[in-house]
This record gives C-alpha cells, sequence and structure tokens, in this order.
DNA sequence: ATATTCTTTGCAATCGTGTGCAAAAACTAA
DNA sequence: TTAGTTTTTGCACACGATTGCAAAGAATAT
C-alpha cells in the first residue's frame, strides 16, 4: 500500500506536503498541489483512514446493533439507517446481537474499542439486555441512541413506536367490522409487543369485549403458530378474527387457514403489525399497522448526529414517540351473522 | 478515553508492561499482570483498535457488499455470512451499494481505505458494474472474492449458484405435470437471472415446447408485475403457469391472480426462484429452486479467509458452483384439461 | 564474593496521518 | 540593495498501541 511518504519521495516534497495538498488546503501552491494529486491517482494512493483515523481522533463511522436480519423488520429498518447514515457521511458498522446477552455485550464492546463515534441500539425482542454495559457505555460519554423504549433507560435518549396506540387502532378497527369473538396470537411478550396487545386490549375493554384465555395463543415457531390456528379453529366457538402481532406471523396465520380450508377475509379477519414489504406480498393483502419505520429511522440517525456533532437542544434525555397508522387492505371483512364450526 | 500510558501511570509501570498484561504475556510478573489487568478492568479499559490496527496492519474486518437489504435475498445472505464471519473473529463492515454503480465504487474505495482485511463482492442485478475497480482492487493484492459469475472475471475467486439448472429442474417440474403454455415474469434479464431463463428454455427446447412473445413479461416493479399478470390472464389462451424468476415476484403474482379471481394452483400454477423465507409465507406456499444460498454463503467466507489467512492451496482463482435443489411445496398443480377463459 | 543465567522491565522505534510552528523562498516596497 | 511581507515548505511531534532490544534485578552456580 502506498503511502504519504512514498508519494513525497516521488514528487520530491515532504510529506505534509503532500498530506495538505491532499486535503486541497491553500497553503501549499496551486501547481504543486496539481502535480501531487495528478501522482497520487496515477500511483493509486487511498489514504489509510486507520491511521488518520487515530490522529484525528473519529471514525466517521456509527455502530448499529440489531438483533438479526432474518427477521424482515431489521432489514428495512437497517436499510433506511444505512441510507440516512451515508447522506450524512457516515459509515456503518452492522452488529448483529442475536437473541444472546452476551452477544449483545460483545457487540457493544466491539463497537467501542473500534472508536465508532456513535452507537445506534436496538433493543431484542426480550428487551435491553446488556443494561449495564449500555449504561457504562453512555456514562463515558459515548453517543448513543435506543430504540425501543426499556424501563430504566429514561436518561438515555429513545425513539419509540406508540405501539399500543397502533394496537388500539386496529382492535377498533376490528370491532367497527362487528367481530366480537376476537383471538390474538404472536411470540412470548417482550415489551413492545406487550404495548400492542395492551392498546389493543384496551379497546376491547372500552367496547366490553372479552379475551378469554382460550383465545390468546403464543407461538414461538413456525409450526407453533400452525398448532395454535388449529387450536382456534377446533374451538367450540371460533373467534371470527385473529390479530397476529407480526406481519410475518400473521401471513403464516393465513398460510394455515389455508390449509384448513378457511378463506380469508371470508371466513376469517387477519390482521398483523408492522407494514412490512411482504404485508402486500400476501394474498389477501394485509390489513396492518404501519408508517412507523422511516420515521423511527430518520429521528433515530438524526437524535444521534445531534449527539455526535454536539448540536442537540440540551444535554437531557430526549424520548421520541412516533405514532403508527392504520393500513386498511384486503384482510378484514365483516363476520359471518354465526360463527362457524368447522370439522376439524 | 483511558488509554495504556494511563493504567501505567496509575500501576506505576510502563505503558509497554501494560499493553503485555494486558495480552497475557509471558514476559511479566504473575502478580504484576494480575494487578494490571484488575485495574485495567476497574477502570473500565478498552483497547484502542484503531491503534492497535494501525500498528499491527490489519483490521480483523471484511468487508461486505451488497446492493441493498430491501431486497429479502439479501438479508438472508447477510445474516449468514455476519455469522460465519464473526465466528471466524472477524467484524463486518456492511456496504450498501444500491444500484448506482459510482455508489459501488464509493463502497470499494472506502473499504480499502478502511483496510479491512478482505471484501466480499455480491454484485447487483446488473451484473459487476465497478469492474476497473474491482480489479484494480485485486491487482494490489486485497483479498476479494466474488458473488455472481461475470464475464471478465476469470482471474478472481467466484461463487455462484448454478441457476441454469435450478430453471432447468423447475421447468421440468411444470412439463412433468403437464403444462405446455408456460410464461415467465421477471425483471429485466441480467447475467444471473438470464441463467435461470437459460436453463429454463432448455427443458421447454427439449420438450419442444414454444415461448412465444407473448409468454415473456418483463416488469420492472409492482404495479408492471400487476399489469403483466392481467395481459396473460387476457391473452385469447392464457398459460396454465407462471415462472415468476424471483420468489417476491412470484408472491406478488399470486397475489394479483387472487386480485382476478384465480386460484393458485387449481387454476394456475406458479414457481419462483430462491426460496427464501417468504416462501413458505406465502398461501400457496410456493414452489421454488431453493438450497443454494447456505453454500453459497459458506464458500464465499472461506475463501476469503483462506486468502486473507494465505491457506489457499494455490494462488490460483478458483470457481465455485453450487447446485441449487427444486423444493416443491402447494403452488403447482396438474393444468386443466382446456385451456381457460378468463373474463375481463 | 563474583560470575553466570534467567526473569522482568523500560526505552525507543514504528505504523501513516494531520498540523503548529519555524524556516526558507519569493515577492513587494522603499 | 535592504527591509518587510507574504507565500510555500519542512521539521517534529502527536494519536495509542506493539515489540525488538538492552538493561536492571533476581536467582543460581562457582
Amino acid at each position: 500500500m502506498t503511502t504519504l511518504e512514498d508519494i513525497a519521495r516521488q514528487a520530491g516534497v515532504s510529506h505534509s506536503t503532500v498530506s495538505r495538498a491532499l486535503a486541497d488546503s491553500s497553503l501549499v501552491n496551486a501547481e504543486t498541489k496539481r502535480r501531487i494529486q495528478l501522482l497520487a491517482s496515477e500511483v493509486g494512493y487511498h489514504v489509510n483512514q486507520v491511521a488518520r483515523n487515530l490522529k484525528i481522533r473519529s471514525t466517521k463511522t456509527i455502530g448499529l446493533v440489531v438483533p438479526e436480519v432474518s427477521n424482515p423488520y431489521y432489514p428495512k429498518l437497517v436499510q433506511l439507517i444505512a441510507d440516512l447514515a451515508r447522506a450524512a457521511g457516515y459509515s456503518l458498522q452492522l452488529q448483529l446481537s442475536g437473541t444472546d446477552q452476551e452477544a449483545e455485550s460483545a457487540c457493544l464492546a466491539s463497537l467501542r474499542e473500534q472508536r465508532v463515534d456513535g452507537i445506534l441500539l436496538v433493543s431484542g425482542e426480550n428487551g435491553l439486555v446488556a443494561r449495564e454495559h449500555v449504561h457504562a457505555l453512555a456514562a463515558s460519554g459515548v453517543p448513543l441512541v435506543l430504540m425501543g423504549w426499556v424501563e430504566g433507560t429514561e436518561h438515555l435518549d429513545t425513539v419509540t413506536g406508540d405501539d399500543a396506540k397502533g394496537g388500539y387502532a386496529l382492535a377498533q378497527h376490528l370491532i367497527g367490522l362487528g367481530h366480537r369473538r376476537i383471538a390474538i396470537l404472536g411470540k412470548s411478550p417482550h415489551r413492545g409487543i406487550y404495548d400492542r396487545l395492551y392498546g389493543f386490549q384496551t379497546a376491547l375493554d372500552e367496547a366490553g369485549i372479552e379475551l378469554p384465555e382460550a383465545l390468546q395463543v403464543i407461538a414461538q415457531s413456525d409450526a407453533e403458530v400452525g398448532r395454535g390456528v388449529a387450536q382456534l379453529l377446533a374451538l367450540p366457538e371460533p373467534p371470527t378474527a385473529i390479530f397476529a402481532y407480526q406481519d410475518s406471523l400473521a401471513a403464516l396465520v393465513i398460510g394455515y387457514l389455508a390449509d384448513a380450508g378457511v378463506s380469508v377475509p371470508q371466513q376469517m379477519t387477519v390482521v398483523g403489525f408492522d407494514n412490512l414489504d411482504l404485508a402486500s406480498y400476501i394474498s389477501p393483502r394485509l390489513t396492518t399497522i404501519g408508517g412507523h419505520i422511516e420515521p423511527l429511522a430518520t429521528q433515530f440517525v438524526s437524535l444521534l448526529l445531534e449527539r455526535i456533532q454536539k448540536t442537540a437542544p440540551s444535554a437531557a434525555p430526549r424520548h421520541i414517540v412516533i405514532t403508527p397508522q392504520l393500513v386498511v387492505r384486503k384482510s378484514c371483512a365483516p363476520p359471518r351473522e354465526q360463527s362457524l364450526k368447522w370439522e376439524n
């Protein structure tokens, strides 16, 4: 790899002059500058950012910690963040924390050692896990923004979707269509998902609608979704609508319903949450809650950049909450007059 | 940020000793070592990798260039690669090249400047675009592996899926079911996708089946998929099967068919390519070509690591080809006896 | 006690940049 | 020509780590 020194030798000047020339400094003679720049591009010089970063004590890099990219929610977020970061002149150091607590700590430690200028942390489905680590990081002055509100992080900048409002809107929509027996289905309730349920439940309560145990299904895996759907269909009084609180789960539900010969939305209404691309890929296209991811991403990097560039209006922690919207598509219909019985 | 020097001062030794102690070198007294390690963890010392990288002339980082992560094919790849890289002790520097030629060049330049130990380059749908840049990179000795075979890259390590075989298998499957009027639908044909078509077409040719212009649909956007499907249905003799050469397109096709009241697979057979997760999310679950992504990812990073660690058996470029498999699910059925007419 | 060996430590150079400061060069004004 | 000003360049240090080498200290042998 060629260095400033190499070029300096060839140009018959000192490395300082080369450094200045390539930075287009006005301190170097226009002619010399031109000559050096030309030479540099001829020999294919590429500045060593490692050395440069060491010297200028900044990396123009932000670390992004995300649990995984298999779940389609995260790639969407990553894409948006990457584009925003790039637009602001920052590279992205992506770290996948998995579901593992140690892994998340390791990610944070790695980012700190890499001396990224700031960290964007998306808490996993278990909620924020490496709490002490995060606090230590923040305490030592590393700019950090958290996505997903978690108890005990009030002193950090956070960005959160108002899932409760989303759940509420969804429930209202179903109620408005006339549904009274509504099931919910999802993975084990972590904080964010709990909010979705909380809002949903609130709307049901206000309408005086019960949500019996039998209509609450926890499904950790694809196969369990299948079993859960079968259970619901086998009930003496099956639901007329199912709220699967992630789009991908809703897609699976629709698939398993089709297997059982139940058509959506004619015989069963299904709704999801997040409005991922797949919500419009599947048929019927999914009624869901959306519009939050883009503003979340925007605020997420804005807050961080303000911290990095110290342009934040105050040192006080900021908590941004984004309200999502109901997206009505084709997966909902009024319930049939009387509840159906399916042979199993 | 605390440095070695800070710790040295507190411990009353030189920074060299601290460095050795933290590296668990046998050159330092066991007791001193313990004392220093304790002190370091107390003050929360985190090595400055930027400085370290500069000194040791390696970053333990690999650069991954991918067009985007919105298209669900790529996240799957990224996840696999990230896991493999981590297992080998490397971090990932993710760069999204978009579809833009300059952007791809910029990504490569950035990675080079960051002095990543090696680069994994996934060529976009337009094929490899920043050709000279890639060649220059390889020529200057940066370990680099390319995914997706592109003409003029025979001197580079490459990893490719045998899309032609996949296309062939798919066509044979459809033919075996009795289909004779088969349509194809996809984005504009780039090299990789062309291979899918090439294999598909070969099988059709061998079976003596025509593929008239009218049954070849190019759809660049979601909306165009809708229009394309409508066109096919409006034909005097509509097809009995559609090969959408990406799973996500197949999903869209199924959606638009449903809109038109055409049920899959009863009235229309649809197949995709890649076996993404969404292929089993949608209903009916999609018959497709799969099993190639995992070995592609594995070989991709293996080749690179061998180059980085100089354990490659030879300096000669290697070209790894992965044969994908037919994945039969629910989106195919024999055609009806006579071709159908749909009112439009 | 002295010589010899082994262990432990610190000095100093290095990685490739950026940059303050002084010196050299060029130019201007008398 | 000489002094003063402005432009251009290079020296040398810093960023924070790693590491070869020499020196100091401890331990052993004679």
